[in-house]
RNA sequence: GCGCGCUUAGCUCAGUGGUAGAGCGACUCGUUUACACCGAGUAGGCCGGGGGUUCAAUCCCCUCAGCGCGCACCA
């Protein structure tokens, strides 16, 4: 008996069967000896950020991934799972930033190159670590084919899509109303906002009429936008104001004329019914700008500060300018009364910095063939998401799509394949082209550069189900199959990929979504590095085991989200503890056998109902695995090996081994049920069943349980 | 404001139109050789409140409340 009497040391074994793993080239459908007309089954795993390190939400999603990539490549799958790291523009170049900053550099000071460089150190540094943490994790993909967002081959691809989408005529270049992070020093699409709740107050401001008649009561929370107001507007059914439309207002402090118009977007029930219109810093304003010709008036800066059109208030942060335009109100009497009033405001999701809309130049997606794209797949079923409730929000985003702002003016990314005249530098006079042009054809002569800006990560990430394969691969391994993910990322990621696929592949890039819980603490807040509330599943790996971890993780993994119980980890490692020692005592009592598992007849009663349940018990984790669940199965699973197996059989098999004529009958029903439980297992809990495996007296079987078929 | 989800044992959660289940915890008993990370037991639940459908509701319908999430043109 070889096996270590005792406790299980997941420890010791861990890191050996890994390393076993790896070697065996397995994790690589090429070596897989499957049937030549054998299926695919292909995971894109979603990008982990080079700057992440491993949180619950990996641990689950990758859990999953790893679950059912094992499963499949079991049963006979030419089974692909695909990593790579996403370069993740934003979030990188902030760590990267206040790296420096604790130096005092700021990365102007540093310059675009100099800067592009430290980002590269500091990614060929750490941007490995959640790689190394998602093996101890066990995971199975195949790393032979890992990619980074950011080579070159990857690369070519977006400029080459980028490209696509210009001659297709759906880029455009404007100067619109953007999300800007005055912090990041970037626009962002609106996808890429998060929202918090402020305590703030609704201003109630007098503006003048300028005949002197009266005045008209504007309400609104952003009184130092008023700068830039060039109209106060009403809903034209509004009969309060009926006889006020076409007059005009003297703007309070900036002494400007200014329209009331009308338009339809106007809530009669909110406020006063009239609101003050700052085409230049307000999405919606400015729309009912563009309807009624009103002028932009930019007031507000880049690095949200009050600009010289600001008067007196040039040079102050907006928050500054804000009480001092409401003291200066209030002197003049126009301040008519202010309310408490809870509102959200859009903050930046990478640095937490509140957003300021901001006119900006940049470059546009039209969104509307692509959105139409991605809601058919869904729609006719060709693409499922699962649970299907998700489907809403999808829908929802993809009917009221806007065009996507797909342009960052951060250093740290693709550069805009798209190249200016330094003579004349218009909106016009730019030439779209993956290599830099030999000559300038606006004026000939120039030296032309390439636009500064970076392409939005998720435009990368877009394309990674074809982006992240080598041509030879495509052939191979595109489509895939499924894509396991968090909600939060079905828009901002899922949604794009299905319409590039589409849209660069003539083919959808998976047929199933299935999008997994979120990991709550266990008074259901969420779980986040800044709060302090996250929990470092490698603690739990560290001292539980992975298998322990993944078990803990997946008992709980019913579809919901989870309020994270570390108890549930605690059975898990009971769990392996307990087929560790079942496992140590029918290999003892089978050691010697050398017969196929499959050579069994049930004679007793106990014989015949663990045979049963154990064709039960295959055949419903087979069926919820197959159908994205995965905490059903392991429960069952977990039931029919304590208690019916080690429970009873095992008691059972005790005197039924000191009967002569059903001795060796029983021995082999042992082996044979411990090693369908081991393939069951193996999905869940890969190290401590493969261990076992290692052990397993049989002749003709395979090298490694991850290859047996179940 | 609209939409979605949740509310079951001390904790975290399964579950079914007909005497309520698991893991962890608690308690009692038990160490003849797989395992004390164990075994055999026990206690503990007006299945969120109210109303309805039904012979029968924890489950279906309505409503209210609390919590969570998403969306909103939240001036």
């Amino acid at each position: 008996m070889e096996l270590i009497t005792g406790a299980y040391e997941p420890k010791e074994t861990e890191s050996k069967i890994y390393e076993q793993w790896e070697q065996s080239g397995y994790f690589n459908p090429d070596n897989l000896s499957v049937e030549k007309d054998a299926k695919n089954y292909i995971v894109y795993m979603p990008l982990p950020n080079v700057t992440g390190t491993l949180h619950m939400g990996h641990a689950l999603n990758n859990t999953i991934q790893d679950i059912v990539i094992r499963y499949h490549r079991m049963n006979g799958y030419r089974t692909l799972w695909l990593p790579g790291t996403d370069h993740a523009g934003i979030a990188t170049q902030y760590v990267v930033e206040k790296e420096l900053k604790k130096k005092g550099i700021s990365r102007f000071e540093l310059g675009r190159e100099k800067f592009i460089e430290k980002v590269w150190e500091w990614k060929n540094q750490y941007g490995n670590t959640i790689i190394s943490q998602l093996k101890k994790l066990g995971v199975s993909c195949d790393w032979s084919r890992i990619r980074f967002t950011m080579d070159e081959a990857y690369a070519k691809d977006i400029q080459n899509a980028f490209v696509h989408y210009h001659e297709k005529g759906f880029l455009y270049r404007g100067k619109r109303v953007v999300n800007w992070c005055p912090r990041c020093g970037t626009s962002l699409s609106e996808l890429e906002l998060e929202y918090k709740d402020e305590k703030s107050k609704l201003w109630y401001i007098k503006y003048p009429l300028t005949d002197k008649t009266g005045y008209v009561v504007v309400a609104t929370t952003r009184p130092e936008t008023m700068l830039g107001d060039t109209a106060v507007a009403v809903n034209p059914k509004d009969e309060r104001y009926k006889n006020l439309v076409g007059k005009t207002l003297l703007l309070p402090i900036m002494h400007r004329e200014i329209p009331i118009i009308t338009d339809d977007a106007i809530d009669m029930e909110f406020g006063t019914g009239a609101v003050k219109v700052t085409p230049a810093h307000d999405m919606v304003d400015f729309e009912i700008g563009e309807r009624h010709t009103l002028e932009v008036i930019q007031v507000i800066d880049e690095r949200g500060k009050m600009n010289e059109s600001a008067g007196i208030y040039n040079g102050m942060k907006a928050e500054e300018a804000r009480g001092k335009i409401i003291e200066k109100l209030k002197e003049e009497g126009l301040l008519e009364k202010e309310e408490e009033y809870d509102h959200r405001v859009a903050i930046c999701y990478r640095c937490g910095h509140v957003i300021e809309p901001i006119p900006s130049l940049q470059w546009f997606l039209k969104m509307n063939d692509l959105a139409k794209n991605a809601l058919d797949a869904v729609k006719s079923g060709k693409v499922k998401i699962i649970p299907n409730n998700f489907e809403k929000k999808y829908f929802d985003w993809l009917e009221n799509i806007r065009d996507w702002t797909i342009s960052r003016q951060i250093w740290w990314g693709h550069r805009l394949p798209v190249w200016f005249c330094t003579n004349q530098q218009t909106t016009e006079n730019y030439i779209v082209s993956i290599e830099k042009p030999d000559t300038c054809p606006f004026c000939k002569n120039c030296d032309m550069e390439q636009a500064p800006d970076v392409l939005d990560t998720w435009f990368s990430s877009a394309l990674w189900p074809f982006a992240g394969l080598s041509e030879s691969d495509l052939k191979n391994y595109y489509p895939g199959t499924t894509l396991i993910t968090a909600r939060d990322i079905l828009n901002l990621w899922v949604a794009r990929m299905i319409y590039s696929g589409i849209e660069f592949k003539k083919e959808l890039p998976f047929m199933n979504v299935f999008i997994n819980g979120t990991i709550l603490t266990k008074d259901g807040k969420r779980m986040s590095k800044s709060l302090g509330t996250g929990i470092d599943p490698l603690k739990y790996i560290d001292q539980y085991g992975a298998d322990a971890t993944r078990f803990g993780i997946m008992w709980q993994a019913n579809g919901q989200d989870i309020r994270w119980d570390e108890t549930a980890i605690t059975a898990g490692k009971k769990f392996a503890n307990k087929l560790w020692n079942a496992s140590r005592f029918v290999l003892q009592q089978t050691e010697h056998l050398k017969q196929k598992p499959g050579d069994i007849t049930p004679i007793t009663e106990a014989d015949k109902k663990i045979l049963g349940a154990l064709g039960e018990i295959k055949k419903s984790v087979k069926k919820d695995i197959e159908e994205f669940e995965f905490s059903k199965p392991l429960h069952n699973a977990y039931d029919f090996f304590w208690h019916e197996f080690c429970d009873v059989y095992l008691e059972t098999s005790k005197e039924q081994i000191k009967d002569e004529k059903l001795s060796e009958n029983t021995k082999t029903i042992l082996l044979h049920v411990l090693l369908s439980s081991l393939k069951i297992f193996h999905p869940f809990i890969p190290f401590v069943t493969e261990e076992i495996y290692s052990y397993i007296p049989l002749e003709n079987k395979k090298k490694y349980l991850m290859i047996e078929e179940w």
